[in-house]
RNA sequence: GCCGGGAUGGCGGAAUCGGUAGACGCGCUGGACUCAAAAUCCAGUGUUCGAAAGGAUGUGGGGGUUCGAGUCCCCCUCCCGGCACCA
C-alpha cells in the first residue's frame, strides 16, 4: 500500500470502482426498507457553492450511514433548471438561456460526482426539459378544469421603462435595477392556485410531522395564520345610492372604539372621492409608487387622506369618516380596515399623526389609560370593554360572541374565520419557464390545451433583451387555433412561477423516465413519501408549503398516497466567511476575497490587523456574512477539492458545525481536516493487515480493556449523535478513536487493533468514503466498505469496577472521589464527608444536607 | 414592521433528563527532531490572584427559581433567516 495519502488517486479510484459497479442505482424491487434520502436539487447557477457541498454531504452522509445500516437507498439528484438568473446571464452574455443552462448542468454535474456523492444518476431530472414540464402543464389543466386554478387580477411591481414586471429583488429602493424608473403598482390578470381552500388541512397536517423542526412547523403555522374574527359591513348612501363598506377584524370587542376607517387606493371608495379631490388624486396617484413586497410596506412611513365620504357606525349609527391609507393594501382582505387607535399601535400612530379621535373601549383592572402614549397592555386581548354601551364589563370572548350576534340580527356581519395565507398567483410575465397551457380564444374564452397537444413546448433558441415579456413578441409561439371552436386563438405568453416545479420534483424521482404519467403510481407508492428531506432554512416557508400543497393535489388526482411529501426535515445553516475591504474614495467600497487576505495577530492570537498579500498594504476586517459574490467571500469548491481531495472538503463540512447552524468556513479548519485524514493513512500504513487477526476479547490486558472502552465508548457516542444528526461530534468520536489508537499501537494486541480500526473506518465511511473505502480494502478487511454493516457497539467493553464520583460543597467543586461502581448512598455519603475539602470547609460543623447523584456527584450543604 | 432562530475561551464548537463548563479541532506558547526551515511528534493553553498548594471569577446583559442553572422562568441588547398580495 501507498505509504502518503495521496486523495487524488484514491478517490478517483474508488468512484471508478463504484461507478463500474452501478454501486449506487435503487432498486425498485428488493426486500430491504426503503429510504428515500433526498436534498435540494440546485439551480444550475453555473459551479457548485459552498451551500451545495454543505447540503448534498449532509444527504451524503445519512444516505451511506443509511444503507450500512441495512436500508434500500435512494439518493437521487436533478435541476432546477428554470429561473430568471438564466435570463440575466442570457442578456449579458447574449447566450440563450437554456444554452446557459445546459452547459451549467454538465459542469455541476461533474462536480457533484467529484465530490464521490452516492447518487442514483439513472434518475437524474431537469425541469426546463418538456418531458419533465409536459406533466406540470397536463395536472395544470386537470386543476384548471376541477376550479382549483382560477384567473383573477393581482398588484406586480411594474417598471415603466423597460415595460415589465419585476421581481420584488429586482426592485431596490424603490427603483427598476435595470432601468432606475421608479417602480409602480400594476394590476394585471393572474392565474392562481386556491392553496386556501388548503389552508386547514395544511396547518392541522403539520401535527402529524414529528421530525419536523418545530421551528419549520411554528413558521408555517403563523404563515398560514389561522384567525377567528368578524367580518361586517358600515353603510352608507352615494349620490342616494346605498351600499356597504366591508372590513374584517379579529377584534371585534373593540369596535365601540372605532373612530375612522381606512381603504386602499385603489378602492372605489377612494377612486370616487379622488374625482372631485386634486389633491386626494394627487395623493392616490403616489401611493401607487413603490413595489409590493411587504416588509417595504411594513416598514415605510404611514400616510393618509381624509375624504369626504363618511360611513355609519352599524351598531352606534354615529358617522365614521372614511381615510385612504396607504397601508391599506387593495388586494387584501376587503381593502379597508377599521381603525381603532386606542387598542391597535399602528391605528394609534396614525391618529396621532392625523389629530383623529381616540376613543378608550377596553380597560384592564389597576391600569390608566391615556391617549398621550401608547402602553403595552392596550392591545392586550386580556380586558374588559367599557364605553361600549350595552357591552361594558364584557371579557374578549363574550364581547366578540354579543357583537357578533348583533350584526348578524341587523345583517351587517358574521363571524368568519380567517387566514392570513393567501392564494398562490403563478403567473409570470418571463420568458424562460414552463409555458401555461392556455389558448385564449374570442368566443370560447380560456381553453385548456388538450393532453394530447401537450407539451406546449418553450422555444430555446431566445435570448430575452429585459423589456417585457419575450413570447409576447413572438407570433410563432402564440398564434394558435382554438381546440375548441378551430377559430384563431392567441396562447398565453405567461410562464408559471418556478416554484410549481421544484413542488413536486420529489415524486418525478421515483419514476423519472415514466412517459405515460407524471409519476407511476406503483413507483411512488413503493418510495414516497421522502424518508429525509435536507435543505436550506431559507426554504422553510414557500418551498416547503408549495411542496406540501402539490402532494395533496396530486393525492387527490390518484397519483400518489399519503397526506405529506417529506416524513423527516433538516433544515441546514448558511456557510459564512469573513470579510475585508478597501475604502475607495466614492465611499464604496472593494471587497477583497479573503484567500488573498493574511490575518495578523497579537501574541495572544486575537487578530489586530489584515492586510493584502499582494501588496502588503493593510485591508479592513469586515463582519463573517453568508458566501456571496456582492461581498466577494466566496470560497470555491472546487480548489479546496484539487488541492486536499473530496474526503478533506466533507469532514470539514461536517466537522466544523452542527448540520442546522451556520458554518464558518476556516482554511485552516480545512489543514486540520486534512491532517487528521493523513494521520488514519500513516496509522494504517504502519499498522497493514488487519483484516484477519482474531482473540478472545474477555482475556485481554488492563491496557487492552482500556483501549476496547474507549473505541467501544466513542462509538456508542457516534451512534448517538448519528441519530440526531449531529456530525460534528460523529467526527469528534472518531478523532478519539485515532488519539487513543495511536497511543496504542505499539503495545496492543493485534486483534484489539483490528476491531479498533474496523469501527473507525466503517464509522468514517458515510463521511469519508474514499478514504474508508480505500484502507478498508488495503487492510484486507473486504472489498467494499459499502457491503459492511455498520458496527456494533459491545456493551460489556465498557463496563468498569470503579467510577470518579465530583465533590461539591454548596454547589461548588471542591474535589473528587473513585469509588467502586456500584457503593451504596449511605457509604458514599459517608465517603464524602470524611473527604478532606468537605472536612476543610466544615470547619468542625456539620452538614445541612447532602444531596447525592449516583454515577455523578455528591453536593454537600453546609 | 411582523414571524422564526442565534449569542459559550483568541476562533469553530461540546456539555443527551437541571448535576465535573470548555470534549474535539483550529490558533498560540514552549520543547524534541533539523545546519536551518517546513512537516511531524511531545507538553501547556478561559480570565485572574499566587512561587506553588490553592482561591476568586466565568456561558451576550439584568433579575428570579433551585442544594445546584450554559440548560428552567421574566425583562433587555445585538446578530442572522423569511416576508408569498399584513388586517
Amino acid at each position: 500500500m501507498q505509504q502518503t495519502y495521496s486523495p487524488k488517486d484514491i478517490e478517483a479510484a474508488a468512484q471508478q470502482q463504484w461507478e463500474n459497479q452501478q454501486a449506487f442505482r435503487a432498486s425498485d424491487s428488493s426486500s430491504k426498507p426503503k429510504y428515500y434520502c433526498l436534498s435540494m436539487f440546485p439551480y444550475p447557477s453555473g459551479k457548485l457553492h459552498m451551500g451545495h457541498v454543505r447540503n448534498y454531504t449532509i444527504g451524503d452522509v445519512l444516505s451511506r450511514h443509511h444503507r450500512m445500516k441495512g436500508f434500500n437507498v435512494m439518493q437521487p439528484m436533478g435541476w432546477d433548471a428554470f429561473g430568471l438568473p438564466a435570463e440575466n446571464a442570457a442578456m449579458a452574455n447574449n447566450v440563450p438561456p437554456a444554452a446557459w443552462t445546459y452547459s451549467n448542468i454538465e459542469y455541476m454535474k461533474q462536480q457533484l460526482k467529484s465530490l464521490g456523492l452516492g447518487v442514483d444518476w439513472s434518475r437524474e431530472v431537469t425541469t426546463c426539459k418538456p418531458d419533465y414540464y409536459r406533466w406540470e402543464q397536463w395536472l395544470f389543466n386537470r386543476l384548471f378544469k376541477k376550479g382549483v386554478i382560477y384567473k383573477k387580477t393581482s398588484t406586480v411591481n411594474w417598471d415603466p421603462v423597460d415595460n415589465t414586471v419585476l421581481a420584488n429583488e429586482q426592485v431596490i429602493d424603490g427603483r427598476g435595477w435595470r432601468s432606475g424608473a421608479q417602480v409602480e403598482k400594476r394590476e394585471i390578470p393572474m392565474y392562481f392556485f386556491r392553496i386556501t381552500q388548503y389552508a386547514d388541512e395544511l396547518l392541522t397536517d403539520l401535527d402529524t410531522l414529528p421530525g419536523w423542526p418545530e421551528q419549520v412547523k411554528t413558521m408555517q403555522a403563523n404563515w398560514i395564520g389561522k384567525s377567528y374574527g368578524v367580518r361586517f359591513a358600515f353603510p352608507y348612501e352615494l349620490d342616494g345610492k346605498q351600499d356597504k363598506l366591508w372590513v374584517y377584524t379579529t377584534r371585534a370587542d373593540t369596535i365601540m372604539g372605532v373612530t375612522f376607517v381606512a381603504v386602499a387606493a385603489e378602492h372605489p371608495l377612494a377612486t370616487y372621492a379622488a374625482k372631485k379631490n386634486p389633491a386626494l388624486a394627487a395623493f392616490v396617484e403616489e401611493c401607487k409608487h413603490g413595489g409590493v413586497a411587504e416588509a417595504d410596506i411594513a416598514t415605510m412611513e404611514k400616510k393618509g387622506m381624509p375624504t369626504d365620504i363618511s360611513v355609519t357606525h352599524p351598531l352606534t349609527g354615529e358617522q365614521v369618516p372614511v381615510w385612504v391609507g396607504n397601508y391599506v393594501l387593495m388586494s387584501y382582505g376587503e381593502g379597508a380596515v377599521m381603525a381603532v387607535p386606542a387598542h391597535d399601535e399602528r391605528d394609534f400612530g396614525f391618529a396621532k399623526k392625523y389629530r383623529l379621535p381616540i376613543q378608550q373601549s377596553i380597560t384592564v383592572k389597576d391600569q390608566s389609560f391615556s391617549d398621550a402614549a401608547w402602553q403595552e397592555w392596550y392591545g392586550d386581548k386580556n380586558g374588559v370593554c367599557v364605553n361600549s354601551g350595552r357591552y361594558d364589563g364584557l371579557n374578549f370572548e363574550q364581547a366578540v360572541d354579543a357583537i357578533a350576534a348583533d350584526l348578524a340580527a341587523k345583517g351587517l356581519g358574521e363571524k368568519k374565520t380567517q387566514f392570513r395565507l393567501r392564494d398562490w398567483g403563478i403567473s409570470r410575465q418571463r420568458y424562460w419557464g414552463c409555458p401555461i397551457p392556455i389558448i385564449h380564444c374570442s368566443t370560447c374564452g380560456d381553453v385548456p390545451v388538450p393532453d394530447d397537444q401537450l407539451p406546449v413546448k418553450l422555444p430555446e433558441n431566445v435570448v430575452p433583451d429585459g423589456a417585457g415579456s419575450p413570447l409576447a413578441k413572438m407570433p410563432e409561439f402564440y398564434e394558435c387555433t382554438c381546440p375548441q371552436c378551430g377559430g384563431k386563438a392567441r396562447r398565453e405568453t405567461d410562464t408559471m412561477d418556478t416554484f410549481v416545479e421544484s413542488s413536486w420534483y420529489y415524486a418525478r424521482y421515483a419514476s423519472p423516465q415514466c412517459d405515460t404519467g407524471m409519476v407511476d403510481k406503483a413507483d411512488a407508492q413503493k418510495w414516497l413519501p421522502v424518508d429525509q428531506y435536507i435543505g436550506g432554512i431559507e426554504h422553510a416557508i414557500l418551498h416547503l408549503l408549495y411542496a406540501r400543497f402539490f402532494h395533496k393535489l396530486m393525492r387527490d388526482e390518484g397519483l400518489v398516497q399519503g397526506n405529506e411529501p417529506f416524513k423527516n426535515l433538516l433544515t441546514q445553516g448558511m456557510v459564512v466567511a469573513p470579510t475585508f475591504y478597501r475604502e475607495l474614495p466614492a465611499g464604496k467600497k472593494l471587497w477583497i476575497n479573503p484567500t488573498e487576505v493574511e490575518v495578523e495577530m497579537d501574541a495572544k492570537a486575537r487578530p489586530i490587523g489584515a492586510k493584502l498579500i499582494a501588496d502588503g498594504q493593510p485591508v479592513v476586517i469586515g463582519g463573517t456574512e453568508k458566501m456571496s459574490k456582492s461581498k466577494n467571500n466566496g470560497v470555491d469548491p472546487q480548489a479546496i477539492i484539487d488541492a486536499y481531495g473530496a474526503d478533506t472538503a466533507r469532514l470539514f463540512m461536517m466537522f466544523a458545525a452542527p448540520p442546522d447552524q451556520q458554518l464558518e468556513w476556516s482554511d485552516s479548519g480545512v489543514e486540520g481536516s486534512f491532517r487528521f485524514l493523513r494521520r488514519v493513512w500513516n496509522l494504517c500504513a504502519e499498522l497493514n493487515e488487519l483484516g484477519h487477526a482474531s482473540a478472545d476479547f474477555s482475556k485481554l490486558s488492563a491496557d487492552d480493556q482500556a483501549l476496547r472502552r474507549e473505541m467501544h465508548l466513542a462509538l456508542k457516542q457516534a451512534n448517538f449523535d448519528f441519530s440526531r444528526h449531529q456530525f460534528n461530534t460523529v467526527v469528534s468520536a472518531a478523532m478519539k478513536m485515532l488519539n487513543a489508537l495511536e497511543k496504542a499501537k505499539s503495545s496492543a494486541d493485534r486483534a484489539v487493533l483490528g476491531e479498533s480500526v474496523s469501527i473507525l473506518l466503517r464509522l468514517l465511511s458515510p463521511i469519508t468514503p474514499h478514504i474508508a473505502q480505500t484502507l478498508w480494502k488495503e487492510l484486507g478487511y473486504g472489498d467494499d466498505i459499502l457491503a459492511a454493516a455498520w458496527p456494533e457497539v459491545d456493551e460489556s467493553a465498557l463496563e468498569q469496577d470503579e467510577i470518579e464520583l465530583m465533590i461539591q460543597v454548596n454547589g461548588k467543586l471542591r474535589g473528587s472521589l473513585r469509588i467502586a461502581k456500584d457503593l451504596d448512598k449511605a457509604n458514599i455519603e459517608r465517603l464524602a464527608l470524611a473527604h478532606e475539602a468537605v472536612l476543610r470547609l466544615l470547619e468542625g460543623g456539620t452538614a445541612k444536607k447532602v444531596i447525592v447523584v449516583p454515577g455523578r456527584l455528591v453536593n454537600v450543604v453546609i
